[in-house]
DNA sequence: ACCCTCCATTGACGTTTGTCGATATAAACG
DNA sequence: CGTTTATATCGACAAACGTCAATGGAGGGT
């Protein structure tokens, strides 16, 4: 039961921090709501309230994490959720951190239906 | 299937934002994998190779978040891990956010046994 | 060809963050 | 009471981050 190894913490805290904005979340929760599940910028800067630049740039953060999938269709950029993205992340870091044996002890019971992380 | 609320947001991101650096992860690996679950500042801060008033730091980002728990015994304080705070954030990102949905599509196919979040 | 839309990249700016040294608090121990 | 030990807090500073305005580049339409 060692402590985790330093290249797999950096790892998992890169993704953790993408993450770690209220936009970006807002961004996830945008683009899961939208048509077949996906979205392309000009229809994310207006109900942020921020710019395309801003936005490009927080899309860019999340695909680089892992977290989005980008797929060109013409003059549009579609981004859409990758699937296993957020259950990777936990489960990895329950593996390699060692957390594993902590996480069934607590107060969430009997677990939900299984449809989430 | 509507977006999620900008409250909500933040309260997620600042959770993430906790995890979002490897020292801090290394921290709860750490606090894991000592005797009890638990550890004090003082066997911390040599396997970090941080100063003290850093890992004080970090742990109270933690302890804020609601990974840690602080439980003071004379000169020491106690850190342990909150047992079911990874399942409850990655839980509330699901039903919050309307992530949930695109979950179970992925490519974790059958579930790990359902020994982490 | 030209223009116009959509998007990525760049450069700049203020803010936040991670880190340290110094100081403060608090408890045990002589 | 004074000293030592273990932590928390404060102040400072460099690095990273979030944001925007401006620019660039790739397509589609006229």
């Amino acid at each position: 039961m060692n402590a985790i190894d330093p290249e797999h913490a950096s790892d998992l805290a890169v993704r953790f921090k993408a993450l770690g904005d209220p936009n970006r979340i807002a961004l996830l929760s945008l683009i899961a709501a939208g048509e077949n599940a996906e979205a392309c910028v000009c229809d994310l800067t207006e109900p942020l309230g921020l710019g395309q630049p801003t936005v490009s740039h927080h899309l860019r953060i999340l695909t680089d994490a892992g977290f989005l999938n980008r797929q060109k269709r013409g003059t549009w950029s579609y981004y859409s959720i990758v699937p296993g993205a957020l259950q990777s992340l936990c489960s990895d870091l329950c593996d390699e951190s060692g957390l594993g044996a902590m996480l069934q002890v607590g107060s969430v019971s009997p677990r939900n239906g299984g449809d989430c992380c």
